[in-house]
DNA sequence: ATAGGGTTAG
């Protein structure tokens, strides 16, 4: 308690002053302030202002505002500023704005400090409109030559990105310093215009370290490594912003050794780091996946103090978790007090890159606040790890929620819908886009019109790429791998030419593409002819998939020997499918001697192959090789080989099958054809004669593959293999454009069930993707 | 009072 109190009834501002002096607590002030409204030294204007700018930096905020608001009716220029400056210091530009505004109104007094606070309030909300009124108040009341007001009017305009204005103020400013000559540069730096800043930095009467370090970020963000090093060799008084700006140029250049080592030199050269620095080198840990060094750096941060900061924090989560330890990560997270929006998505998508969904969803759940990105790692992460339907519901959950999707999330969703053929959602989301009038930026162009061609939709792709400004090569791929398979060979290869003439680059991808075009229609000449100009003339190196697709190719036209040549050619090793074209190529050819040569050699160096066993087995059918068809079967048993090929896609069609009640190797095998390869065999070796079940069924002379094949449809509808209950609509999807293998098993179904069948072709897609006709694979 | 460094989440 101060003795004074009881005396200040008689308070003035002698005595305020120097109780203020002496002044402690919250309490005590409160006091003062009522025995001033009793005694109505409050209305001294002095008075009021001593006790607001007193309060400003001692007591919470709303104290000072309120002895403003109510005992400041006509507050000098000291105190309105002191209060604005509070206002903009406290992240509130826009209070500071409005206070102005409505001292204006008031007609208020002014003084040469008032407009630097308020362009600075301006500048944080990057308010041009704003700062111009400003500017022009700055100009009525005859402030316009002041060089702090121009300084902070430039920044103004340089940090909205107009640089016209800015120049326009320094270059009829009167009086110019080292501040303007620093802010003018930092503006061009920041719109990264080399040119205009290497003229300013030239200019400049004196260099300092300040422009140096701006023009160090320059050459960063504009990739020019060497001269950001030369220029920070010639700095004379390096300080630690120097050194952090180009660890973070080496950092954004993808140059993470140098940054660390940089990093390091300047700790050895005593240095003193703070957490901008320390974030710059966790993330080239981060990024190098070396968690080793990642944790000294941390074990740095923690004696340094800067353990506290989130991005930090943020950082070494992304760490942990980018390294794989998973528990580092979580025991960041849990760590410390702060954990923002970023350090909880983090945390997420952190589970979600190391597979642990389960906990990711917990996590996920027990969120405070879930934000567009929160709900869009969640969904991604779904699709990443397969879980298609789940993504989808999450999506729709999201905006039950009230959730507005943005443009990233689109793309995941839209993907989701593209590998779960999820057309009408797909179709849904694209209205929804356009009913919002919502920016396609060419990524989620591209992500539409992949939908749209994989679902056999080419009118709905090609008006999504007619529509698009922008467009990327990843763009042009889709068109042309989406024409290709959909058949519209021609005008895929078509558009590879417009996009040549368009000046778009093809890359790796289109020649994917456009080979897989030449696949569809068996051009052969033209397929060899795009293989060695995108060699010769676009210095592509095939990839296994172009590989791939010349094999098949070459096979499906017959040309064995050749494309066995290309595979031994290969300076990779063929992948499946490559090895699936050849062998494919064979039984298609009925080249038997390479079929059993080829098939043989890669049973056994992928014995849990399915694909190769089926082919193999086919082989033998056709040469009437019974034993050797039953022999493959028990290798497919040893090897655990019970994935096959037609089974998902009939699954995913709701048709229910029961096959062959005597086989007990594979109780829920599925494979139709295989199957019934298997049935030709044990009729011939066991003599077993069909039921008088048998239907018979006719099937055009053109369609059939094999003699093998019609005898087999036969016995499985004979033999009761597949059953499928009438009620079951059979609804596969459109566009019967599909492979021989896929089109006998789809016949078989239809014909003994009678049921009209439609395939959707999405397996085309893989089929180009994989080089090989192993399209069951997909379903 | 005005000027320089930054990563991290989908």
């Amino acid at each position: 308690m101060s003795p004074n109190l009881h005396t200040a009834i008689t308070i003035n501002l002698t005595i305020l002053k120097s109780l203020l002096h002496r002044l402690i607590s919250l309490n005590h002030f409160n006091q003062i302030l009522s025995q001033s409204i009793l005694t109505g030294h409050i209305h001294n204007t002095l008075f009021s202002t001593k006790l607001f700018t007193f309060s400003l930096p001692s007591f919470p905020f709303h104290h000072s505002l309120r002895i403003f608001t109510h005992f400041l009716q006509n507050p000098n220029p000291f105190a309105s500023n002191s209060l604005m400056r509070a206002h903009v210091d406290r992240n509130q530009p826009h209070h500071a704005i409005s206070l102005y505004n409505s001292l204006s109104r008031r007609s208020a007094v002014f003084d040469n400090y008032t407009h630097p606070i308020l362009l600075r309030a301006c500048a944080s909300r990057t308010s041009e409109l704003e700062g111009r009124q400003v500017h022009s108040h700055v100009l009525k009341m005859g402030f316009g030559s002041d060089l702090y007001v121009n300084n902070t009017l430039i920044n103004l305009y340089a940090v909205c990105g107009n640089m016209e204005s800015a120049r326009k103020v320094f270059d009829e400013s009167p009086v110019l310093d080292k501040v303007s000559w620093n802010t003018v540069l930092a503006g061009y730096v920041q719109l990264g215009d080399v040119e205009e800043a290497e003229r300013v930095y030239a200019m400049m009467p004196v260099r300092n370290t300040i422009a140096s370090n701006s023009m160090i970020v320059l050459f960063g963000k504009s990739g020019c490594i060497e001269k950001a090093r030369q220029l920070f060799d010639e700095i004379e008084e390096k300080d630690m912003i120097s050194w952090t700006a180009l660890v973070s140029c080496y950092e954004q250049n993808g140059i993470f050794e140098e940054a660390l080592g940089l990093f390091v030199e300047m700790n050895a050269n005593g240095v003193v780091v703070d957490e901008v620095t320390v974030i710059s080198a966790v993330s080239a840990c981060a990024h190098l996946m070396i968690d080793r060094t990642g944790k000294v750096i941390h074990g740095l941060a923690t004696k340094v103090g800067i353990e506290g900061y989130v991005s930090l924090k943020n950082a070494l989560i992304n760490l942990y978790s980018s390294c794989g330890e998973i528990l580092n990560a979580r025991k960041v997270f849990d760590g410390g007090l702060l954990a923002d929006q970023i350090s909880w998505n983090s945390m997420i998508s952190g589970y979600l890159r190391c597979g642990s969904v389960e906990d990711a969803e917990m996590l996920f759940g027990s969120m405070p606040e879930k934000d567009v990105v929160s709900w869009s790692a969640m969904i991604s992460g779904y699709a990443q790890h397969e879980r298609f339907s789940e993504a989808l519901a999450l999506f729709q959950e999201m905006q039950v929620h009230g959730i507005r999707p943005d443009e990233t999330i689109l793309v995941s969703v839209v993907s989701a819908c593209t590998r779960l053929a999820a057309l009408d959602l797909g179709k849904w989301i694209h209205a929804y886009i356009s009913k919002n009038r919502l920016k396609v930026n060419f990524i989620l162009g591209t992500t539409l019109i992949d939908m749209y061609m994989k679902c056999g939709c080419v009118e709905n792709a090609l008006e999504v790429f007619h529509g698009l400004q922008e467009k990327g090569v990843s763009t042009w791929n889709a068109l042309i791998l989406g024409l290709a398979m959909n058949g519209l060979v021609q005008k895929s290869l078509s558009m590879f030419e417009t996009m040549k003439k368009s000046g778009t680059c093809p890359n790796e991808i289109t020649f994917v593409g456009v080979l897989g075009a030449c696949r569809h229609m068996g051009l052969v000449d033209e397929g060899r002819r795009y293989f060695n100009s995108m060699i010769e003339e676009h210095k592509i190196e095939p990839n296994v998939k172009h590989y791939g697709c010349i094999v098949d190719l070459l096979g499906r036209s017959g040309l064995l020997k050749e494309a066995e040549e290309v595979i031994e050619s290969m300076p990779m090793a063929p992948d499946v499918a490559t090895w699936g074209a050849l062998l494919g190529a064979c039984r298609k050819h009925n080249n038997n001697e390479m079929g059993e040569r080829v098939g043989r050699k890669l049973i056994q160096l992928h014995p849990d192959h399915d694909g190769f066993h089926v082919l193999l087995s086919s082989i033998y059918a056709s040469k009437g090789n019974w034993g050797n068809v039953l022999e493959i079967r028990d290798s497919m048993a040893q090897h655990g080989v019970v994935k096959i090929p037609g089974c998902s896609m009939l699954e995913a069609n709701g048709i229910v099958h029961e096959f062959f009640a005597g086989d007990k190797t594979h109780p829920k095998i599925n494979d139709i054809e295989h199957m019934l390869y298997v049935v030709a065999a044990k009729l011939k070796i066991e003599g077993y004669t069909p039921s008088t079940n048998e239907v018979s069924l006719d099937i055009d002379e053109e369609e059939k593959e094999t003699a093998l094949f019609s005898h087999s449809e036969k016995l499985a509808v004979a033999f009761g293999l597949i059953t499928i209950p009438p009620t079951t609509p059979i609804r596969i999807m459109k566009n019967l454009r599909i492979c021989s293998d896929c089109h006998t098993v789809v016949k078989l179904v239809s014909k003994a069930f009678n049921r009209k069948i439609v395939v959707r072709d999405r397996h085309r897609f893989h089929h180009f993707k994989h080089g090989s006709c192993s399209c069951m694979d997909f379903w």
